[in-house]
DNA sequence: TGAATATGTTCTACGGAATAGAACAAATAA
DNA sequence: TTATTTGTTCTATTCCGTAGAACATATTCA
C-alpha cells in the first residue's frame, strides 16, 4: 500500500511522548499509556514499538545525565521529531474524516 | 493484553460499514474506505479483515438475493452487530481521551 | 446455446508488527 | 561488595496486514 497511516499502538505512542514532553521514557510511558487506555501492556509492547518509531525517525531518543535521585540505570528519553508530528497531524485529519457524523454515543439499534 | 483495542484497519472497516448501512459489500466497502483515506486497498486488505471481523463477532454477513442490475456474482452484505457497536462506541471514547488537548494544527515547534 | 463480459468473492502466501517477559545493566545505599 | 532500585535490551511466538491470482456467477449477444 502507498504509505500507510501507523498502527494504533505506534499512534498511542507518539501521543504520549508528545504529552509527556520533556519526561517521556520507557517507564513513564508505560504507566502513562495503561492510565489512558485502562489496559496491562508488557515492557516489550512499550520498548519494541518505540524502537521502530526511532528508527522511522517519527522519534529521537538520548540518555539522560547520569543523576536519578535514587539509584538505577540512566533513562533513555524519548522525543517526538518534526516528522512525528506532521505524521499525527495527519492521524489526526484522518480521524475527523473517520468518524464524521458518528453519534457522542451510538444507539445499538439491532435494527 | 486483557481484550486489546481492535486495529486501524479493522476500525476503518468497521466504520465503513456502519455508514454504508444497507449497501455494505466488498466493493462499495473498497470504494468508500479508498475515498475516506486516500490510499490504494487490496482486495485481499479488505475481504480478509472483514472475514475476521465477522468470525469475533462484530460484523455479520449473508447473501443478497439475486437479482444485480446487470450480470455478476451475487453481493455478500454486511452489517454491524451489537457487539460491534459496542466497540466503536468504545474506541470513540478512548479516541477522545487519546487525542484530548492536541491542538488542531500542532505547529512543528522542533524544541 | 455458448462465448464474451461484467460483477464479486475466495484463497493463500508472505512479511512484518504486536506482545510477552526473562535476562541484563547500572546506579546508589548499607 | 552485596543488596536494592530503576530502567532497558533481547528475542521468540503469534497474529495481523497486505497482495493479487484464481475462482464463481450472473447477464448479454452472436
Amino acid at each position: 500500500m502507498a504509505d500507510k497511516f501507523i498502527s494504533r499502538p505506534e499512534e498511542i505512542m507518539l501521543l504520549a511522548v508528545w504529552k509527556l514532553k520533556d519526561n517521556a521514557y520507557g517507564i513513564t510511558i508505560r504507566e502513562f499509556i495503561q492510565e489512558m487506555t485502562g489496559k496491562y501492556w508488557s515492557i516489550g509492547a512499550i520498548y519494541v514499538p518505540l524502537e521502530r518509531l526511532e528508527k522511522k525517525g517519527l522519534l529521537a531518543s538520548y540518555n539522560s545525565s547520569p543523576s536519578p535521585e535514587r539509584g538505577g540505570r540512566r533513562k533513555r528519553l524519548f522525543k517526538i521529531t518534526p516528522a512525528g508530528i506532521t505524521e499525527l497531524n495527519e492521524l489526526y485529519r484522518m480521524n475527523s474524516v473517520l468518524w464524521k457524523g458518528y453519534p457522542k454515543l451510538c444507539p445499538d439499534e439491532n435494527k
